[in-house]
DNA sequence: AGCGAAATCATCCTTTCGGCTGATGCGCGT
DNA sequence: ACGCGCATCAGCCGAAAGGATGATTTCGCT
């Protein structure tokens, strides 16, 4: 979060300066306003698109239908697992490298990292395919 | 989403209006430019952050069914994956480490690798966990 | 207001994985 | 006999993951 707060500020200084740096150079004001205006416009909805589906949060996708799985959250409670560390046991599940996860939950590696270790030590595991097998084998997981 | 579109291009066209309008009457010349395209910019950026979220909320996804587990031969056919290659899937999901699985086979870590390898490319993964993920998604385990 | 649990981030170090290349042997079918 | 797919093994390298520890910030609850 506060990452790509910095990014985006660091982006808007830096077209800010660019801008400058065009005016004076090619004598910008040759260039009608709108036109300018219409760039800085387009430019800033990208980022503002950008910026505004970084922020969201991940939104939980649950789907069910069928299956009769039903989380057992007597078992991840009793496990001390926190509500973080079970969102990043589900997107390890998911197939998602320390990285993507990182993005997604839009944290730094290091905060998924010390996630994923706890949540290996709770479910007594020492790789995340084996906490994947050990979680759906205690039912928390589909 | 269409309608948001047009809001959207309403919404620029108005303020693009506004400008005009405000330049012409009131010597927007004497407020520096800088300022001027930040308020263009803060507004866009605003207007992006909406749009963004609206245009990408309904995001729905799949299905699936559980009951008893029936593998889908058809699809393991059909990605090529050998016999033994699928023994070695299975142990991966079993949470075991190319040691573990080397142990049980009775071969080396190296030919572990190479299947895990071939696995990969075939499931089109390049982690286990994503592998397991796809081959469940498949259907070809449980 | 303050305590404790979560959550966040960092650094250092080791182990495991994954990608790439190349090689050998075996059975199967034309 | 020859080609082909499969299984086996090896070595190298860089990336990813895991372990240990410490620090700071945020937040819920009393």
């Amino acid at each position: 979060m506060r990452r790509t707060i910095i990014i985006y500020g660091i982006a808007m200084a830096a077209l800010l300066g660019l801008l400058k740096l065009v005016e004076y150079k090619y004598f910008v004001r040759d260039i009608p306003l709108e036109f300018y205006i219409g760039v800085v416009a387009v430019i800033f909805t990208c980022l503002g698109i950008w910026a505004g589906l970084r922020l969201t949060r991940p939104r939980v996708i649950e789907v069910e239908v069928s299956g009769p799985f039903e989380r057992d959250d007597q078992a991840v409670k009793k496990l001390g697992i926190s509500k973080r560390e079970f969102e990043v046991l589900e997107l390890i599940a998911a197939g998602l490298s320390n990285q993507n996860i990182a993005d997604r939950l839009f944290v730094s590696t290091s905060t998924v990292k010390t996630h994923v270790s706890n949540v290996l030590a709770k479910l007594d595991a020492s790789r995340r395919t084996e906490a994947i097998a050990r979680a759906k084998q205690l039912r928390i997981i589909p």
